[in-house]
DNA sequence: ACCTGAACACCGTTCAAGT
DNA sequence: ACCTGAACACCGTTCAAGT
């Protein structure tokens, strides 16, 4: 926390965390996740891999910044929904996150392998938490359905970022799937074909946090009066 | 599909999928994920890596089988639940996905960075969706309802996995969170704090699982008769 | 037919030494 | 103080050559 930066003695710094953190983003957004080294972010910023380590411990604590990076902003972008009531507070901030993470290309591999405990991550959770307390959920309610609808927003955006990847010649995602149920027996695959190809992760992604809000209004003791 | 097993001609073979899948499995379990290395498994295996790509054509399709191998008799697990009615078979496909993901180390990220299309991955989406279609769902909503439980499912067991992993001197999963919270300023996660760093990663599959089977509840218009 | 040997083109990480 | 050079201990994958 004092090692680099600090006043500005010895030699102007070609590096340092916020600089490299943007060129990663850069490098993840233009190459994937699989092409971005310790190397190469190095060769983009005109320095020796080991130079990077100065900064960062490890490749794992870089890319542990870069999901905390993706996230900021994500509360607050969700808290201009501050009208309405609870489920339409709590889809906002689900639906900042999916948006957050897909603002990156592979940003939710980023996310999933990660655990951020900056300020942006825990100010999301935080607000998210706070939502349903203040709407009358019991504490331990409002804090497992942050875990139940984040865990599903991530596996969603994980699913959503891997099936518009590839795009090399053999087929991928849907194609592949289409390929075995057509040759395989699956009588109930087969009726919902046209539904398990579809690319419209939007809508699907708002099924399921739908189903969720649903769920968790069931649970709702509505709190006294406000 | 005639390269090598066939006959027997030439050489007993050391080699051949079964058994390199088997050996893989096992190595996962002792190892993890990031200690399974082509020449690892053929260390295993009293054989050099390059012997491997004879019966897989690259890394990612020995992980592709082995995420298939891992849900074989998922459906037919579950099938054995075949009294119930349609919620209750529902949640019984994805508590044995959740098993069959836990069954092995680093199971649910093995199963996530993969996407098999075999008989046993398309056995168990086929009857899933089968599950809602017999019981009255729309195509489109039973199609829908398998992306979004399966991708809960994985979701929360790519955490839940993730958070009993590391074992590592430095403060892991809950210890970081709770050092976060305190130091910062979050009076939610504060107040929830038992709650998030509960490790009983089963109740809170349940409590997702059954937020999204009464989600499902809500759109139900049951069928006719039967 | 099946496997070895050896190579190619990389990785993350460390650390003495330079400036 | 900050970075380079060079190394260490690996990777996935390919392919001529052996048996």
């Amino acid at each position: 926390m004092s090692s680099p930066s600090s006043p500005a003695r010895g030699r102007p710094a070609r590096l340092d965390r916020a600089r490299t953190l943007q060129t990663a983003l850069a490098l993840l957004n233009q190459s994937g996740l699989d092409a971005l080294t310790m190397r190469r972010l190095a060769d983009a910023m005109d320095v020796r891999a080991g130079a990077l380590y100065r900064y960062f411990a490890t490749k794992q604590d870089l890319l542990t910044a870069m999901a905390e990076r993706m996230m900021e902003g994500v509360a607050e972008s969700a808290a201009a929904m501050a009208d309405g009531d609870w489920s339409e507070r709590l889809a906002a901030l689900a639906r900042a996150q999916r948006t957050a993470l897909l603002a990156h290309r592979d940003g939710a591999r980023v996310f999933a392998g990660t655990h951020s405990t900056g300020a942006s991550t825990l100010g999301f959770a935080d607000a998210f938490v706070g939502v349903l307390r203040e709407a009358g959920f019991s504490d331990g309610d409002a804090a497992r359905a942050l875990y139940t609808v984040a865990n599903y927003t991530v596996g969603h955006t994980l699913e959503e970022q891997a099936a518009l990847q590839p795009g090399d010649g053999a087929p991928e995602g849907a194609g592949l799937l289409r390929g075995a149920v057509t040759a395989g027996t699956y009588p109930h695959l087969s009726a919902t074909l046209p539904t398990l190809t579809s690319t419209d992760f939007a809508s699907l992604f708002e099924f399921g946090l739908d189903l969720l809000v649903e769920g968790l209004r069931g649970r709702h003791a509505p709190s006294a009066v406000k």
